[in-house]
DNA sequence: CTGAAAGCGCTAACAC
DNA sequence: GTGTTAGCGCTTTCAG
């Protein structure tokens, strides 16, 4: 079944059939009833693959994440799929499992997938060879959005967050809960939320005059292994924090894995802040306070900077003399976790 | 860049660019070579949409499931996706938001995709219209895989869980650990899960003589909303259950919230044991005993029954005589929520 | 082993 | 308003 056949049963040519498809004008409202007749008759569905390839374009797009499984990334696939539908495009998922290697393999296989554009959470920033292959997907004008990390000198949209700013939010709530003692277990500093919430964290303790202490500042790469290992390494120090910032919801698992083991306790022995809110906790006994932010809309509005870019690809229009990054806004939400007895006690034996 | 550019170049015919691309025999090593470094030089990626239309056929499945930030969905697109690369696959992903009219949108709109497959988690097992739409991609040789729910009648190949095994035996541990007045918070009758699991708990009940009580069998529907809601009536009767077995991660959450709302403890005041395994869990003072299986593998496992099923489409083997339906098995994972205080007060009390 | 050419299903000039 | 027809880029007989 396909065009051709419908043609032929409603008494017209292709030409006319493929303009009742495309919902051209020029069509009398008499033959577009009989060709629609038709086709709802016969099932009628154009083949896609076609379309695709006399149009020289798809209505496909792409979204590659580092973590399939990191409840912040299906977020954002939810966001961006749900725009998506709402734009009529389809997504394909690709996962990268934190390696540039498979990034870039992926990146290239998709080369000929005939993407209409690509949103993309970057390994990371640093990456020569995939700036280079997204490049080169925008000269195939196939836009390229980013979202949360950036490309270094790409100049590519994105949808990022005010990382410094939450960080720095984070920690004055704990300076201010009377924390001085503040180490942060770091994402790479070759990811932009990595080095912006450690710039936030260094802005905090500079306002209020206490020193950065370098054996606060392990790299917990946003990975929950790792992340535990820093915490460990951190609480065997001879002078261990009394706070700690965690940069990811990762992190944040690291570390209460640590707690859990030790059976240290929140509030108790020690004071937690975490970016990004993780919703099992909420029935628990950690009442963690965290950064929040709007993750699911900036898929949302991930999926509509690239609707954006694809409608100004051709023309040279006002609006495509510009790089669109929008940076959402966080909030802080006090949960209690800054807070800590221990801390208190300290003061007293200080005094 | 197109095959004839290639060709050109190579200085010869188009039809030998396309063998060696294809890795046909029947070409002399040397003029292969020649191909080769051409394509390699050129950075060439034959288009795809050409090769869809051509061969009638894509390299392109899709995924459909019913909520893309349950984790549970999120590992199995995890498996499925990893999988499907290993198979030269690309995933598109769509969610119905348990939305059986958006899941046939979705369907319905897919037709004209040239799907190579099909795997999907249906909202419903009852839906004729569902049934019809797969059947259709049937038809049209692109296989159906379903994963944990099932089609009534549909005679699909799919991965399952031993939903009744694994529910029987969460409820006998409740009961071992003392428990006579259990409840289960339900999911729906219309999905395999749903009605399985409560088989399992009916079957287990029934082993230790113990008489099904409607009022603690209420349905929560696998949401978390309507499971808080189902927990606040059960807590509510006059005869209120001492232990209750929660059919699903979602259900688990929102039994939570009751108990963290009303300040009722786990192995104080109530027994908790669930199905799927929560991972945040694990670092808090929820020490949730639960059901747990190899989710990650069960999207491997559909990838692999898809691709076999892709493999014997055309030819009649006997391979393809036989529906394939495999049936994951569950594990109990003891942490002790199965035990409560409270019941030792109880017995007491009678004695 | 290689090349010529038909065709996959659709779109979009270009005629009428 | 409508029809004719030349591609879109690739695969695959069929000849040689």
């Amino acid at each position: 079944m396909n065009i051709y056949d419908v043609a032929k049963e409603a008494n017209v040519s292709v030409a006319t059939v493929s303009r009742v498809l495309n919902n051209h004008k020029n069509v009398k409202e008499e033959t577009r009833k009989k060709v629609l007749d038709v086709i709802k008759g016969k099932n009628f569905v154009p083949n896609s693959a076609a379309q695709n390839l006399s149009l020289g374009e798809s209505k496909n797009i792409a979204l590659i994440v580092p973590d399939i499984e990191n409840p912040f990334f299906a977020k954002i696939l939810h966001g961006l799929s749900d725009q998506a539908t709402v734009f009529g495009y389809n997504v394909f998922m690709f996962g990268t499992a934190e390696d540039p290697v498979r990034e870039q393999l992926i990146l290239e296989s998709l080369k000929s997938e005939l993407l209409r554009g690509l949103v993309m959470i970057p390994v990371s920033e640093d990456s020569e060879k995939t700036k280079l292959l997204l490049n080169r997907f925008r000269e195939d004008s196939a836009p390229v959005v980013l979202i949360d990390r950036d490309v270094r000198g790409g100049d590519f949209d994105g949808v990022f967050s005010q990382d410094d700013e939450g960080a720095f939010n984070a920690v004055e709530c704990l300076i201010k809960a009377g924390h001085r003692k503040i180490a942060i277990i770091r994402g790479s500093d070759t990811s932009r939320p990595g080095y912006e919430r450690y710039r936030g964290y260094k802005k905090a303790l500079s306002k209020y005059d206490i020193a950065v202490n370098k054996e606060y500042c392990p790299y917990g790469e946003f990975m929950e292994d790792k992340s535990y290992i820093a915490m460990k390494k951190l609480m065997s120090l001879d002078n261990p924090p009394t706070a700690v910032f965690c940069s990811n919801n990762m992190t944040t698992l690291g570390c209460l894995r640590y707690l859990k083991e030790k059976n240290l306790k929140i509030g108790r022995d020690i004071s937690i802040v975490g970016f990004d809110d993780i919703k099992e906790l909420e029935y628990t006994n950690i009442n963690l306070t965290v950064v929040d932010r709007p993750v699911y809309d900036m898929g949302v509005e991930a999926m509509k900077l690239l609707e954006k870019a694809i409608e100004n690809r051709a023309g040279a229009s006002e609006d495509s003399l510009f790089v669109k990054r929008n940076f959402v806004k966080t909030k802080l939400i006090k949960r209690g976790s800054e807070f800590c007895e221990k801390l208190s006690e300290d003061s007293i034996k200080q005094e």
